[in-house]
DNA sequence: ATATATCACGTTACATTTTATCGAATATTA
DNA sequence: TAATATTCGATAAAATGTAACGTGATATAT
């Protein structure tokens, strides 16, 4: 339970003057729970047990709040998002996600940031925001 | 109509045993005709005008056959189903999506694959497949 | 040619994921 | 406090994707 998580999402809701409402709160306490990434069903399991009754928009709309300002990334190829553990807050995203197992790790493979900005940037295209996914067999089922 | 395509299609199901079915023909046909990328009920749509009454398991069965073998990608952030329009099969891909125009390239950063490889296989993950989306606003919105 | 195994398809039905709408509640600003 | 903007709750439906099962087509081996 990364309360400093919470806390960063705190201060980042009064500083930009978003609300910090229950559903919100929840929702990226569930998310951050997870050590996988949980999709948007299973995020709404989880939140019944806090709120009354919850639809599908609730959810949703949390979820989406949560990823716009990069608290979370949304794993395409599953349909399931997952907390960002880095420290600063990034558009650019990675995974490596396992066939086998299904574990999922962010990484930080810092070179690929700069050639997106590099490569990208200055000729054809003006990036805002990347996701790179990485398929195949992680290291303990190997 | 890339016919050069549906030759390499056609030559690839013969040498690899596979069937050079009508919908396989038909779906690869319609994606490939597509200057966008396409989603599935779409594809489903123009296979109407060619099949007699297909259902979705027609077309995402053969979606996902040329997917499979990389002669198509799926942009995940969209949905969406895009020829490959590189001359060897790759099983890795890279995109460029304009959020303004919805015009979608796919670029071909080598030292994306290049990275990957060194990187990852060595030490952690063995990576079979991996898939990036660039999304921002391209040189013509700009 | 005939049996056998495999591949791919058609069809039905359903499951999952996502979005639109609209009025009520809550917070913020004037 | 009144006006304004945000967010929520609830209903409903749209969009996307899949499981299951039987049938027909194709290849392989006898």
């Amino acid at each position: 339970m990364n309360s400093s998580l919470e806390k960063k999402a705190l201060d980042f809701c009064i500083k930009n003057k978003h609300r910090y409402t229950k559903p919100r709160e929840s929702v990226l306490r569930i998310i951050a729970s997870s050590n996988k990434p949980i999709k948007a069903y299973d995020v709404l399991k989880h939140l019944k047990k806090v709120l009354k009754n919850p639809k599908p928009p609730t959810a949703y709309r949390a979820i989406e709040f949560w990823e716009k300002y990069n608290f979370i990334h949304r794993i395409e190829s599953l349909n399931a998002y997952f907390v960002c553990e880095a420290e600063h807050l990034h558009s650019g995203s990675q995974f490596l996600i396992c066939n086998q197992c299904g574990e999922v790790t962010e990484s930080h493979i810092c070179e690929i940031p700069k050639i997106i900005k590099k490569k990208i940037e200055k000729n054809i295209f003006s990036a805002k925001s990347w996701n790179l996914e990485v398929k195949g067999i992680c290291s303990k089922c190997f």
